[in-house]
DNA sequence: AGACAAAATGTTAGCGCAATCATTTTGACC
DNA sequence: GGTCAAAATGATTGCGCTAACATTTTGTCT
């Protein structure tokens, strides 16, 4: 016979019944020492493999994590993805996942996709959900997390920081710094985007709003954005775009991302501006590249690697029932300040 | 009653049986449009969602690619995945990823754990496979891909192209340019690094044969690896090793990837070496920075995207049984020459 | 040795779905 | 209108495994 060996084949093999092999493979410390030997014997020799459709569907665990993040080709959700495989492994979970290309939509459908897998957990990237993914989590049953940003009102676990107050912070160094005609340049505009330039615009209003009442200089702010997927080319374009616009008078760029950063830094050099002299750039997600450049890029540092390990092990402690409710976490961020600022 | 709801709730709330939902879920163009329509609505009124479980058990399809990379972090397999990805979805494949570290012994166990998923096929990275893997592979009766090298012996699959010649190439371009004193930079030793050092070797020791015998000036060496994960920083560091090494002679260095090259240019910068008048950076795989950075760093590139799609196309052609021999494919590889040689 | 609890092993049933074959309905044609 | 094939729908069964409970074996204590 040619057809793959079943639980059967190995007890008959090995002499006993089905269930005690299945034990084997699931509580081998409930199987005394002799008989367990002569099962992995038996499995061995018959090269056997556990049928998971089978086990999930009677067990009713399916040993499956879905995760959906936004591009499988920023590296930014690679790290968070690689925290998560951290730490999956000693739940002897299997990730699925899916990439949504940053459309709620796209994700919606691709939850509903994945929920046929009866996941033990979802992990989701930001908090811009559809209504009906939101329903379709809820009605699951299963533990969810939202990762990278944070919201009021969570569908369960959140885990991230705030993209808005990144954004007012840095901004507000580049103030500090006496930077006063700053650019914004924004690609991809996400809802981590958008929070971003949120807080570039705030910053500078409650600064105008300060020195107006001192009758100080006010800040000049270009904001010049596309709805592009971002790029160290598209950096470079949108330094361009940004110093049209200013007619040249822009003396710092926020960048959303360092990618742009990098492109704007290579395009700074072109144009013959020194950086930071004529030209100061900051960057959002502090890559390794924005720290070894010359000048470095004064970027936003997030424990991205630390979320998606977090985020597992929350879930699993959900899903074991251990506690079952938790306040969203706030993972903080930190302002790297280089030569670039 | 508050457990899932079942083909057979949906089928009583329809008032048909449970086959006919099943066919609207499978085959819905063998259903009248009068019940679709009414059991679609059931469907959707239950927010019913079917069990993979079940599904996969009963009909013995799976529904699921296995795919194991080498390393999440690092880009190259990034746009592989992102391949497969687009090519998975028209054949209503999910995809489960697991991350072998670069250890073949990994990846073994890898296999075996994906196996009992039963999937449609799987993809691995590269031909450096464990015998055993390799038979449990066999045993799977299922298409495998063995993708990014070539091999003689491949499992089954095998698309990829050759990273000797590649290294070989490479260095012939720098010799051409009139370089003789070169530097190899090798980090994370895998394979693919293994055959381009290789190349690297073959072709100096090659050129000096043909020198040799007309009496000009041979071509000097000189390898730095290590086994440490490769980064940008470490190509700074092994640029350093490669001069103390030369004793600051080497006038060229070939990286056996881009990150390396990228933090030898920032480094030569910092040595105040011109590049590439006193010292010509070559990479490999053609990274998007390299083509931006000044001067752009002469890199090897791939068709990865196109490789990690044409593994999926050609694994569910095999699947489905149209065909069942491929020969080995070539996907071949240029040399993207730029100002930093 | 006998009593008893604990550990080890076995029996039975059912998880939710789709393959297979059986039956009913529909529609085309003369 | 009757015949027939094709289309639509249904009844039954089993995929391979594990939960729940049942039984047997082992070990410990008096």
């Amino acid at each position: 016979m040619n057809r793959k060996p079943n639980l059967k084949d190995v007890a008959k093999l090995a002499g006993v019944s089905a269930i005690t092999v299945s034990r084997v493979l699931t509580t081998p410390e409930k199987v005394s020492d002799k008989l367990r030997q002569k099962i992995e014997q038996a499995i061995h020799e018959l090269g056997y493999i556990r049928n998971h459709a089978a086990s999930a569907l009677a067990s009713n665990r399916s040993g499956v994590l879905a995760v959906i993040i936004p591009s499988l080709s920023n590296i930014v959700f690679n790290e968070v993805l690689q925290g998560i495989y951290s730490a999956v492994k000693p739940h002897q979970l299997q990730v699925i996942l899916g990439d949504c290309h940053y459309s709620p939509l796209e994700e919606e459908k691709l939850i509903a996709t994945l929920l046929s897998q009866a996941p033990e957990g979802v992990i989701l990237t930001g908090t811009d959900q559809t209504d009906y993914a939101r329903k379709l989590l809820q009605n699951a049953g299963i533990p969810v997390v939202q990762l990278m940003e944070l919201t009021d009102q969570p569908i369960d676990i959140n885990i991230g920081f705030s993209h808005l107050d990144a954004g007012m912070a840095m901004t507000q160094h580049l103030l500090a710094r006496g930077y006063r005609r700053i650019g914004f340049l924004g690609a991809r505009m996400d809802q981590r985007t958008q929070q971003r330039l949120a807080g570039f615009k705030r910053a500078i209003e409650d600064w105008n709003l300060t020195q107006a009442r001192e009758s100080q200089a006010l800040c000049q702010q270009f904001v010049v954005t596309t709805g592009q997927s971002s790029s160290i080319k598209l950096g470079g374009q949108l330094l361009q775009a940004v110093m049209a616009e200013s007619q040249g008078h822009c003396d710092a760029v926020f960048c959303c991302n360092d990618d742009l950063a990098l492109g704007a830094l290579f395009e700074a050099r072109k144009m013959n501006l020194r950086v930071p002299a004529d030209l100061a750039i900051a960057g959002f997600n502090d890559l390794e590249a924005s720290a070894l450049v010359e000048p470095g890029i004064t970027s936003v540092a997030a424990p991205r690697f630390a979320m998606g390990k977090q985020a597992v092990e929350l879930l699993m402690q959900k899903a074991s029932g251990n506690q079952t409710e938790f306040p969203p976490i706030d993972v903080g961020y930190s302002i790297m300040v280089r030569g670039s600022t």
